[in-house]
DNA sequence: GTTCTGACA
DNA sequence: TGTCAGAA
């Protein structure tokens, strides 16, 4: 494995929210909730979590955020069903989001001030031209159409 | 010490 | 939902 390969990996190691596992315990504390709602709301299938080999529930770091986004609508003032329904909603939106990220981090490369990926062909235009989206150290940060060769 | 399931004020 | 029990 090369550098270059190498750190496409760390990249998506970052943005791979399925490497941590935490215990009940550390979600019931980070988003302020009971761990008594957790089992039910996962008893009610709002919310997933993976069992480890003594029996104890492992959530995924994706799986806190849709917790604490439940709590955030219910703190909102919806019931406990439809804040699932619009973090299921969000979540869709989400998955794909993370998807999209982890297949077109592969092209990125560092440049003057900041971070630029190749964000690939575009539809019905050269296939040459390439969407490309510069990630500044500043905040800033803007797309560029240009040849795809760097 | 933490988590699990089931049950009950 | 909180909390307690009894076990892992």
């Amino acid at each position: 494995m090369n550098s270059s390969s190498n750190h496409a990996n760390t990249l998506k190691k970052i943005i791979d929210s399925d490497s941590l596992l935490l215990s009940i315990g550390d979600v019931a504390n980070a988003i302020d909730v009971s761990t008594r709602q957790l089992r039910y709301w996962e008893k009610k299938g709002y919310i997933k979590s993976k069992i480890s080999k003594s029996g104890q529930r492992k959530y995924t770091y994706f799986t806190l955020l849709q917790a604490g986004d439940i709590a955030g609508y219910i703190n909102e003032g919806y019931t406990l069903a439809s804040a699932a329904e619009k973090t299921a909603n969000n979540a869709r939106i989400m998955k794909r989001l993370r998807q999209f990220l982890q297949t077109r981090f592969d092209n990125g490369y560092e440049i003057e001030g900041g971070y630029e990926i190749d964000l690939g062909e575009i539809k019905d235009v050269d296939a040459e031209q390439h969407l490309h989206i510069d990630l500044m150290e500043d905040g800033e940060s803007f797309f560029q159409i240009k040849k795809k060769d760097k």
